[in-house]
DNA sequence: ACCAAATGTAAAATATACTTTACATATTGT
DNA sequence: ACAATATGTAAAGTATATTTTACATTTGGT
């Protein structure tokens, strides 16, 4: 699964850190979840979206290996 | 966190037999996210919305405890 | 009422998400 | 170059998702 987590976090000038906060996860979290070692749960998914006021599907795509 | 899954199943005249199978998941994990008994990954969702033609956040919306 | 298919759950086992702590490297401003 | 901030990652621990097996209940058709 790709996502666009870095370019939406850039967008809206917001650090790995600030994101985490923003949505009560560890930093860790938000950087294994960007750097793809790590799905995040539909619940999570939909937190990131609001915060970045788009739709999941917008945000995080299937790849064939999924 | 809600979600619409019984009624997109309803509309597209799928068991979750079915649906589970479509997925790759088992029938067991299709009735635990739609009977709210726990939160599917974020692929999962992905893949139920693309079965249905909708987009997650269609099927699945926040609550103010998640 | 009977039968078949669909649904709701439960328990045990396994896989994976997420936290915390910790450290190393990279980036940016001065 | 220096200091501060941001990022990448790892290991150990905890929580939760998912599978498999199994059974009880419900629903729909005849």
């Amino acid at each position: 699964m790709k996502n666009r987590i870095k370019v939406e976090r850039a967008e809206k000038d917001l650090s790995q850190a600030d994101l985490a906060g923003q949505i009560g996860v560890s930093r860790q979290t938000i950087n294994s979840i960007e750097t793809g070692r790590y799905v995040p749960s539909t619940i999570l998914a939909l937190k990131l979206a609001q915060v970045f006021e788009k739709t999941v599907n917008e945000i995080f795509q299937l790849e064939e290996t999924d």
